[in-house]
DNA sequence: CCGTTAATTAACACTTGCGCGAAATAAAGA
DNA sequence: TCTTTATTTCGCGCAAGTGTTAATTAACGG
């Protein structure tokens, strides 16, 4: 269903990346406030909009001259996913106490 | 310490995703294998190979003439840990019953 | 040694991605 | 309706990515 390689396309480009994930943190926001702090001209951040949209990874509102953006949970979920799909490779291969809980301290609730 | 965008641009080429799939299935195999299947050349296959060890994702063992490449379980996750840093976000705006079973039968597992 | 096999690097063509400033759209407001 | 504001699309260069074939490097085996 969803198409994987655009979804970690769509990931691979910093700025991207750091929009989504202010989209995340911050929960919905308009074009504008997203390029504020973006360094990058307001027609670059629109087309890397339309990239994270085209790959499903956030959603649109139109209200009036502004546009609206919010992550999209499900994406996210899916990339999740394929991670789990191979969870027995990689978490069988690791020391999990040395190597997963390295990388975040509340790996314990998945337990 | 890792370079997500890096990392998620070496697997936004669906090339390089499958020869992943492939060495997290199979295990170590040697490039030969690899390009096998591929249907691009040698070559090709052989910096697309590159690609994903400079990424980190997949390993390298020099054997005579031979180079026998590993999935990197610790590469993959990373991937995971990335989207688990977000998950309060997306786990919590998802009906999870619907949702995430939907994308892998065995998440009963992780709850 | 010499030829074969495994794999990579080099050279070249072509496509795609990303930035910018200018122009186009479209809703609001005076 | 004319102007302002918000945002996107267009047109253009330039850097990067991807595929091909040819050439190179390295290890084996007779």
């Amino acid at each position: 269903m969803t198409d994987l390689p655009a979804t970690f396309a769509a990931l691979a480009d910093s700025t991207r990346l750091s929009l989504l994930e202010k989209l995340i943190r911050d929960g919905e926001l308009p074009a504008g406030a997203l390029s504020e702090g973006a360094g990058i001209s307001a027609p670059a951040i629109s087309r890397h909009l339309k990239i994270l949209r085209q790959a499903g990874l956030i959603t649109q509102r139109v209200a009036g001259t502004h546009r609206y953006y919010s992550a999209n949970p499900q994406a996210l979920a899916e990339i999740h996913g394929w991670t789990r799909n191979h969870r027995a490779f990689w978490e069988g291969s690791l020391d999990r106490l040395d190597t997963l809980l390295a990388l975040d301290p509340e790996e314990e609730e998945d337990r």
